[in-house]
DNA sequence: ACCGTTAACGTAAACGTTTACGTTAACGAT
DNA sequence: ATCGTTAACGTAAACGTTTACGTTAACGGT
């Protein structure tokens, strides 16, 4: 009944069916004993059986220049092993036919992606961004590409991001931790195998491996101390989750300076936000009841720090008279706000051009020996205090 | 004089040497007719000589659980003919192994990275940022990577992005141009070959390429509208430069708006800055010092348009009584300037969003159909204007 | 004429996957 | 017992490079 042909011997008779794989029949020709399967009729055999549009590669330029591969690769590396004209003319053949390089093929070979992977918590603020173009051109300029991740403050994300880029696409990590994250499994699983990682701005602590770092602690402290000598005494300080390491570290910064000029601390003046405009307005209002009056506000950002001023001036509160209202960071927003915005400006740039200067030299170096850099800091004086 | 030993025969006489081969000695054995090259002295061949700390891999899962490659490969895949049995026991092989699949290999066969390329033009300002963010969010929930490339507002920087991220490293391409790019070669030779593209913000017409645009045009339109109705009758417009489509589509809004209301266009209300704080102030100078003057500004950003307000102050310039100014984005600055800043919502978050979608769908779809796509925007009263 | 030498090229393995295609042993029906 | 059938596995090519190692033809010296 089966109309079918063999292949081999064009016999219509004695064929048999055997079996069926990968959902084909298959045939069996009892006249010429081979087994085979009906192809599909391979339509669109048109004009150009070739490669349809894809790239050109060593392949196709070694047989028009009538060499091998290897030639074709040497010419282009420069390798010495080649006659001279020869490399010229298949340099010059490759540019005529456009040849790029399959990166994939080379990092596969290379073990090495020439990629950077960067997780950061969140692109709505200024600090990451700003933090994120450092990254970038460092690295641009080291003939690295950068994968960013936002974590979107997300620890399951983080750790799903980590997953995603450690699968061999990158040469090097650098994270600053989301909001959430207080475990870091996720990370120490991954010190000293294939790549280095370095942890910048938010860091944890405790881990083996480099960190770039603000004047978390230095910073605060001379902020603290700069409103004491002002003649504030009721310093009121928003920071971050408790676990994040810059709220430990501001916090730390502050309580030495109180300390140093025999104040006591008022866990009534912390308050710990995240980040968003309902909790630093709630976090206000709570202070704002106590007694003794603040006098001072110290802010983990400049945003939650502009958004406390234009709050401050609704309630008709006098800044800096009544309140002195200090921010951290340096962003644009604070030469905005009026009247414009004491800050500790922590160099966010910097920092993460150094995160990937130093993670950059660690991967050419094959070195993973821990280091750890802090970048200074300056306090920026304007009308907010 | 060489004390050289035949690796075949052991013989160390009848030994020649035969020529230099990549900068290394090769000998012939006389007596056994062999060539060979003295190897280095294989130092370090210590205890561990099988992988030293690299990934496990198909073949290390299959070596272990004694099958073939393809198997392994089969059940990771959850592909059909297999075995259900074999199946779970290499699955839990594979996780007990830590198996992480090599990406860069898959990628190389499958000729996909699920990587999206995006090259924007600054991270300085909050409009790319935010834009960036919504590729991310859409991106990341699609299973796509990122690779950002920040083009810094430099044409030269911004085609060497390209070619970088063309070579087999993304699935698609995602631009929005630099300020200075006004020709579009590095773009055409691209279109329609092996991966789509798409615009979004500033874009180029007359590309056959799709674009995500924001509501330039009738934005401007409404905005201006807006402003003659509040009685505006000598309004400044602050461009940027003249190739990027924002400005020539915002300034055909303002210009059909005027003709409506039957006002003429004076040129010396129209001002082309590079974003800069120098050229906004320069512009603003020169607009103060015309007559008749002027009663409104729109800026085609808000944070030039912020940087314009604290100016407008120092002169104690008042707005909206004196100048009405209005901005173009809904940035954050703009909700803490004094007074509060009347915008234009380009909806920029939406248009990296639709932008990302828009690519991912083309990828999937492998149609590379040109389309275009209006954010619709909306204005934004506050206390500017 | 022969031999040692080397510039310049080629072959093939390797990187880690995916997948088209082959193979085989066991099973059920006759 | 024989034959047709198929579940379940293996082989090998392919993706595009890089590179260790082989090969060869020509050259110069004797």
């Amino acid at each position: 009944m089966s109309r079918v042909k063999c292949p081999k011997c064009q016999n219509m008779e004695r064929i048999l069916k055997a079996g069926i794989i990968r959902n084909k029949q298959r045939y069996f020709c009892k006249a010429c004993v081979y087994h085979f399967i009906i192809k599909k009729v391979q339509k669109d055999n048109n004009l150009l059986p070739d490669k349809p549009a894809s790239q050109v590669s060593l392949q196709d330029i070694a047989s028009v220049a009538g060499v091998s591969i290897t030639t074709v690769s040497r010419a282009l590396k420069n390798r010495p092993d080649i006659n001279i004209q020869t490399r010229e003319y298949i340099k010059e053949l490759a540019k005529s036919m456009n040849y790029q390089p399959n990166i994939l093929a080379q990092s596969l070979v290379n073990k090495s992606t020439h990629t950077l992977g960067v997780i950061i918590p969140s692109l709505d603020t200024t600090v990451f961004s700003t933090m994120l173009g450092g990254i970038q051109e460092v690295a641009s300029k080291a003939g690295y590409r950068v994968i960013i991740c936002n974590s979107n403050e997300n620890h399951e994300t983080e750790i799903a991001n980590i997953q995603g880029l450690m699968n061999h696409l990158i040469d090097g990590l650098l994270i600053c931790h989301s909001i959430q994250t207080s475990s870091f499994e996720h990370i120490r699983i991954h010190i000293g195998k294939r790549i280095p990682i370095v942890q910048f701005y938010r860091v944890a602590n405790g881990l083996p491996i480099s960190q770039i770092l603000a004047e978390d602690e230095v910073g605060a402290e001379k902020v603290t101390d700069y409103l004491i000598k002002k003649g504030c005494r009721r310093i009121a300080l928003l920071l971050g989750p408790k676990n994040l390491s810059i709220t430990q570290k501001r916090f730390k910064g502050y309580q030495m300076s109180l300390e140093k000029h025999g104040i006591n601390l008022d866990i009534r003046l912390l308050a710990h936000v995240d980040f968003l405009q309902e909790s630093v307005e709630k976090a206000l209002e709570d202070w704002l009841k106590i007694n003794p009056k603040i006098d001072g506000i110290i802010s983990i950002s400049d945003k939650s720090a502009a958004q406390i001023i234009r709050l401050l001036k609704k309630k008709s509160i006098k800044i800096p008279e009544e309140i002195n209202v200090f921010g951290f960071g340096n962003e644009f927003t604070g030469q905005i706000v009026e009247p414009e915005l004491s800050t500790f400006d922590t160099r966010t740039r910097i920092i993460g051009e150094e995160a990937a200067r130093l993670i950059i030299e660690q991967i050419i170096s094959g070195n993973q020996e821990v280091k750890s850099k802090l970048i200074s800091g300056e306090i920026i004086l304007r009308g907010s205090a």
